[in-house]
DNA sequence: CGGAAAATTGAGTACTCTCAACCAGCGTGG
DNA sequence: CCACGCTGGTTGAGAGTACTCAATTTTCCG
């Protein structure tokens, strides 16, 4: 068995975990809360491009890229196991199986990237809305977080919109319609897919993409 | 030195290299043309998730994963090399240098991807056009492709907008725009960037996300 | 030279944005 | 204990970007 030097962090929501353009030194884990990746473009809108639960991988990429080319901010009370890059490379030279484990991490990080292309590309507001909160459930669910179709929703409608290239103003009205066609409930950061089937249909979603069980 | 099996397959233009949906044996190389991943929706529209250019793997996610999450077609006429994925995992056990620089391809990968969801998400019409021709021109610049600002463009009209989310009309109205203004020339297959700063100011072009050089 | 694919144009529509105001919940401090 | 300030959510009206549909021209190839 291999030690794995690590430590401890934990951040406030909205702290950075990572900022673009700075040197990476480490990779993280997330132990506990929610965080989510960002970019923001020249007049200061932000785009997110993921978002991330407890045991993912915030920045693998670390391991072998130097400067980091997107931010990570913590959504909520966040903590994260940080592992400093070389002593992580060395583990997975020793270990196939953590070698493996990482690698799959972040190819089925890759096929969720390529799913939000999709998304933004293609889908209009109730349909990105509507993945986004598919997706997430599903995640929840696989991750064992979440049983059914309720679960702790803790994003502002302002993140949503930042994740799904909309407005604030714009999102407030496409939840308020996904709420009155009686498919969602989502109040008071607590979110219930009330028709799971039309989520589904108004998406497009199919949880292929997330490689549940590989 | 580990001898590796592998076979050239050529494709004629639009055919299909790889299915969503179809179990996968095989990672592929592009070695001659370009190619495309893309993803289709429900009510048929496509979004293009991705270009390549000689050189770039087209799969290497078939490595772990077993079924195919988007569709690979080529873009002109093209060929690859094929690997059996067995085949490819067995030389990444056996050689570092290898199973870090396929790591590292599938990591820029992702970095490329994430810009592309910022595109999408956070740039109009003219914005994300502009982004996409400076990325590639980029691309091929660093691969030796071209040598300049001008370079063969085979993309219809039709799949740069696959590409940046809009309809093929709107596409060839920003495009003449982009003309209008004087900061690019295309025609008959031939793209020319007649004013390369205004493009990266449009299209808030930074080409760090690239990883050049790493 | 003919036919298909790609590019272009026009007119009307609709989705999403902008701006600005207003409301609700909540933690803090006087 | 209540006022205050802040964040997040909601609403309205008007503007604008991008879409749809359909026709037409141009280019590309066989």
């Amino acid at each position: 068995m291999v030690a794995l030097p690590w430590s401890k962090r934990v951040f406030n929501r909205d702290a950075y975990l990572a900022r673009e353009g700075e040197p990476t030194s480490v990779c993280t884990v997330l132990l506990n809360g929610l965080a989510f990746r960002q970019k923001l473009v020249s007049d200061g809108r932000r785009q997110i491009i993921s978002f991330h639960i407890a045991g993912e991988f915030l920045d693998v990429q670390n391991c072998l890229l130097d400067v980091a080319d997107h931010n990570v901010q913590a959504l909520n009370r966040a903590s994260v196991a940080a592992v400093h890059k070389s002593a992580l490379i060395d583990l997975m030279s020793a270990r196939v199986n953590i070698r493996r484990a990482i690698w799959l991490d972040s190819l089925i990080d890759s096929s969720v990237l390529r799913e939000w292309v999709v998304n933004l590309g293609r889908r209009d507001a109730r349909g990105r809305i509507a993945h986004l909160l598919c997706e997430l459930a599903d995640r929840l669910r696989a991750a064992g977080v979440a049983d059914g179709e309720t679960y702790d929703f803790p994003l502002t409608q302002e993140q949503i919109a930042d994740a799904t290239g909309l407005t604030a103003v714009h999102t407030n009205r496409t939840l308020q319609s996904l709420r009155k066609d009686g498919l969602i409930s989502l109040s008071s950061s607590r979110l219930a897919i009330l028709d799971w089937d039309a989520l589904v249909e108004i998406g497009d979603f199919n949880e292929r993409y997330l490689h549940h069980g590989v």
